[in-house]
DNA sequence: CTGCGTGCAAATGGTTTGCACTACG
DNA sequence: CGTAGTGCAAACCATTTGCACGCAG
């Protein structure tokens, strides 16, 4: 617990440094399957039953905002969470509720030639993302990388 | 009202026709703006004052089903509703939570060739869209083609 | 006719909010 | 120490559900 490298991520964003923001960001960091809110709610319980959900609503809400974090809409009608590492896409499972991360430098590449040729009109460009929607055959948990 | 073609579209996915389902499909085809259930139970009231958002929302799962229409992901926790058209992909603005169509053959064209080059393994894919965030300097509501 | 579709209202569940208390800097 | 952060519980709001009634086929 307490890393001291998700210590140092708050104190360069001029954030306070409390218990709970380093256990959220940490719940966030180490549980890869883009966790909702209840879910991160729960697996800090084990450590610190105290923090309420309430809490953890701001902390993750100030953490995104802050850009160490970022939200990621499932298909289903909740909110995920996803760590701000490099950038990536992500696979959605039609079935299950299951996301996916999918990353490639060459399919960024493209896309990056791609927006740069076209231009679009009174729209500036701050991030892109693609949704791969589909099915998974096999039930495997591993992240995805080409 | 009752657009001819709407009738035929319910009919040809083997549905009944009601004045409700022609009432909720309609108002997602006229108003582009993808709304949310709310603002077509909205929409529909001036002419259907009668018609409850639960069946605005029994109906509209029932056309996504059906692949009359398509459920899109807001940036806020809402859900928004696009008619099924052509493929296309979504230009979101981070600061209010509109959404707007980009389609561009060329841009779907990279795309394919991309993925069939790469195969994901597990994985089958159904569907692409391409989730481009950031800001807009007008306040144009005209579509985004290239 | 007969069962699927609808209206209504209550229930659900994720997220937000208000406020007194706590602890970070 | 002072103020930003927290805990708690109530409030909120989109969506779902259950059931009696109504209407499309």
């Amino acid at each position: 617990m307490s890393d001291y490298s998700s210590i140092e991520a708050l104190r360069s964003k001029g954030l306070k440094v409390t218990p709970q923001r380093i256990a959220v960001f940490e719940a966030v960091l180490k549980r890869k399957n883009h966790p909702t809110a209840i879910e991160i709610s729960e697996y800090i319980k084990k450590e610190h039953p105290h923090i309420s959900v309430g809490t953890v609503y701001k902390v993750l809400d100030l953490l995104v905002e802050k850009g160490l974090l970022k939200k990621v809409k499932s298909e289903k009608e909740v909110m995920r969470y996803d760590a701000f590492t490099s950038p990536h896409h992500h696979l959605y499972d039609s079935e299950s509720d299951r996301i996916m991360d999918f990353e490639d430098p060459e399919l960024d590449r493209i896309l990056r030639d791609y927006f740069s040729r076209k231009n679009i009109e009174g729209f500036r460009i701050k991030d892109i993302s693609l949704q791969i929607i589909g099915e998974f055959h096999q039930k495997n948990n591993k992240k995805i990388s080409v």
